[in-house]
DNA sequence: GTTATTGCAAATGATTTGCACAAGG
DNA sequence: CCTTGTGCAAATCATTTGCAATAAC
């Protein structure tokens, strides 16, 4: 974990006047552990690895807490819970490619797209926050070589494909 | 409502072996009485000022029909309900602008915007399905002139500002 | 007649919250 | 100390579902 992630949640935390915990370190630990995303049951679950005592209510807790501090960003991939994204400080204007086939995520920068919605929402009279955009596909692999690499993965590990409930 | 959206859900209703019953009815056409997005549950509303018969739950239902039908689409507006937009008959590739102030909605399409995310789907090795670009903004009015029309509106007619429960 | 559909009420499941206790500064 | 944070269990709330009754075709 880039320790600036660190900094930056002190930082949030001493503007706030709010305290420094060990479940908030724990947490922020596991959130950043690796560059994948992650729903908030999948870091409730990674948190228990190391610490068993943290509950869930203050991972929700502080998910809101880190995504207010924005070193989370929540993203939609189409399901029904909540998408963490810890990879908007090192690419902070990526979008995301969701297979429809596999249900894999890929990420991307793109400054023309960037530049170009960012003119669009002037010309609608409005000034550009942040913006994202989502694209759903299908996998050239799979219509070619007839399977999916990452559709055999997901299904083994049993991972939920796409739609809600 | 474009009788062409009837045809539709005939259409896709006969295919599949499906019937035609007096709730779908309603229901469609409280869904395309307007250009505006709902919920699911503004839906029902609009649906009992008909028919106080027709069922939430069959309002659920039938929304997923429209939605697999392809007359309407479930959108991310950032808030905690599903958003169907009955607008992409009319304009199949528009995307949404909010205002972070006020919530409003803006549909926009933009040619180059598409053709952009095309190119790099296909660079990345996946065939493009649908690609939503979701802005988020600011209000120009409110900044310049202090104010904004739409965020007394929403405020008076008590609607829901972003961010979930 | 079959088979799909509906209404109702109960179930689900992710997320939030009230509260009493624990802990940071 | 005083206030914020936490765990627990109960509460929410949108959405789904089981089931018996109803209605298409």
């Amino acid at each position: 974990m880039d320790a600036s992630v660190q900094v930056r949640l002190d930082e949030f935390i001493r503007r706030r006047g709010l305290r420094r915990t060990a479940q908030r370190e724990v947490i922020l630990n596991a959130a950043f552990s690796k560059d994948e995303h992650f729903s908030a049951d999948e870091l409730f679950e990674r948190v228990r690895l190391t610490d068993a005592s943290t509950s869930r209510a203050t991972v929700y807790r502080t998910l809101g807490l880190l995504v207010e501090a924005g070193l989370l960003r929540e993203i939609d991939l189409g399901d029904d819970q909540t998408t963490y994204d810890p990879n908007f400080l090192d690419k902070p204007t990526h979008n995301h490619l969701v297979c429809i086939d596999c249900g894999r995520v890929v990420e991307f920068e793109d400054a023309q797209l960037e530049s170009r919605a960012a003119g669009v929402t002037q010309r609608l009279g409005f000034t550009p926050i942040r913006q994202s955009l989502k694209i759903e596909a299908t996998c050239e692999h799979l219509r070619t070589h007839g399977r999916c690499p990452n559709l055999i993965a997901a299904r083994l590990s049993g991972k939920r494909l796409r739609k809600k409930r």
